[in-house]
DNA sequence: CGCTGCCTTGACACGCCTCAACGAGCGTGG
DNA sequence: CCACGCTCGTTGAGGCGTGTCAAGGCAGCG
């Protein structure tokens, strides 16, 4: 199977073969992690970065009073932790949501990758930007979305990702969180998810047992929770613009 | 006075004279802006990237209801939209809080230090990656933490950014937000936010008249919100009256 | 089979929103 | 110099969305 990291990036920026054959290599030593683990916690300074190459992981912070916000969910092709890479210390932790298996690349084949490679450099610009994107429209769902309409677009947008990856067909993906974490992800309660779900359902918008999302009207759904995919920047680039 | 971007930067790249020097060149070109007018629209395609030199700007994303959601505030130093050198295209827009004075950069010059000056490249990646540990911070803001306690957080922090940018005092900063912004940055309502204010006056935390913002005791307003400083990765910077 | 996560449900409390009106500050023009 | 109009802040009353607490159900798994 391809690379899913050049898979993704390769979306917005022709690489060479030897750029590919540079990222083949990076992503060459590889670690497994069971559902459940960390895979870096908060202040640690570790001399490695980690790229998701399977399975779903998500970024957390912790509250002093045991609260937990969920700040991103980590797909095939996503960096962990870039940031440790350039800042040096983790902010925040990650766990796996499901078993993974990690690419681990040592902090200094960033920065060569950075200096030395002008498409790859560019290329992890675009996924870091989009990233941060994401971070907005994330901010948007939990400040000005109702509860059901905040599900519906992390719905949409997993589907979204997860496609892009080849982790979910036309109208439906294994639900990788569970109604705990979707409570943290949108700042709710677990016992509010639950209640929101079930009016979703009612209202026929969505499919969710066994832990896999159905969404019979997909354009139905990012209707009603007004989903616009363009802070994902999914497609190739279009040409230049006038401004 | 020195350029607010140079300024920032130094504090975590070891710039040369000659970056220096090519910093201060990109900067030549610039452009005031009215308080409470747009910079830059959701779906623009510009070809030039804005950089705050002087004031107060923010970033914002207009719902289908009308509602607002602030997802950023933009201090002198800060680039406006990096985004669109290697995204395109806007998926927010960006207005002026205070009468502001922008640096206006082509694209093409964006792209040209990412890739032929690996200290500016690599600073501009500190840059960005901080500006997304504060956008999980604002998440967690509004996700986890209390009317009062979000408030006093974004209070914090501001205080820190400014000072960094010597545009505050030891516990004082002209609020450049409304009670209506703070509204729209925490996902709550004008209404609230002037409650909460006024419990947070009563409890002594801090004070805040004309439009300007003292806290009486930094360590204790810190220690209410569990303000950690560490995701701003700001290098400790003495201020200069102080030995 | 009997755990043990995870989901579901009910009753009740409270934070925050909505609507609506009024007040304070301030630039502008007569 | 005062009247005006605008923006922004303040206050009150009532309702709804979510949180809290607590118990029970169900399915996967050793």
């Amino acid at each position: 199977m391809s690379n899913p990291l050049i898979r993704k990036l390769e979306a917005v920026v022709d690489f060479t073969d030897r750029d590919r054959a540079v990222l083949e290599q990076v992503c060459k030593s590889t670690q497994p992690i069971a559902a459940g683990r960390d895979i870096i916690r908060q202040g640690d300074r570790p001399n490695n970065v980690h790229l998701v190459l399977d399975g779903v992981a998500f970024r957390y912070k912790v509250m002093r009073n045991g609260g937990r916000q969920i700040v991103a969910v980590l797909v095939p092709g996503d960096f962990c932790d870039l940031h440790v890479a350039i800042l040096g210390e983790m902010d925040h932790s990650i766990g796996a949501l499901t078993p993974c298996t990690l690419a681990v690349i040592p902090r200094e084949t960033i920065l060569d990758l950075t200096e030395r490679h002008p498409r790859i450099n560019r290329a992890m610009w675009w996924a870091t930007l989009v990233d941060e994107g994401t971070l907005r429209e994330w901010l948007t769902n939990i400040g000005q979305r109702e509860a059901a309409e905040g599900l519906a677009h992390i719905f949409c947008e997993l589907l979204l990702r997860l496609q892009s990856v080849g982790a979910a067909d036309a109208n439906s993906y294994p639900m990788p969180l569970r109604q705990n974490d979707l409570a943290d992800v949108l700042g709710m309660t677990s016992v509010h998810v639950n209640r929101t779900l079930q009016a979703l359902r009612e209202a026929g918008l969505i499919v969710l047992e066994r832990r896999r999302l159905t969404i019979p009207d997909v354009d139905r759904l990012k209707e009603f929770c007004g989903f616009d995919p363009a802070y994902l920047h999914l497609r190739p680039r279009q040409p230049e613009a006038v401004g």
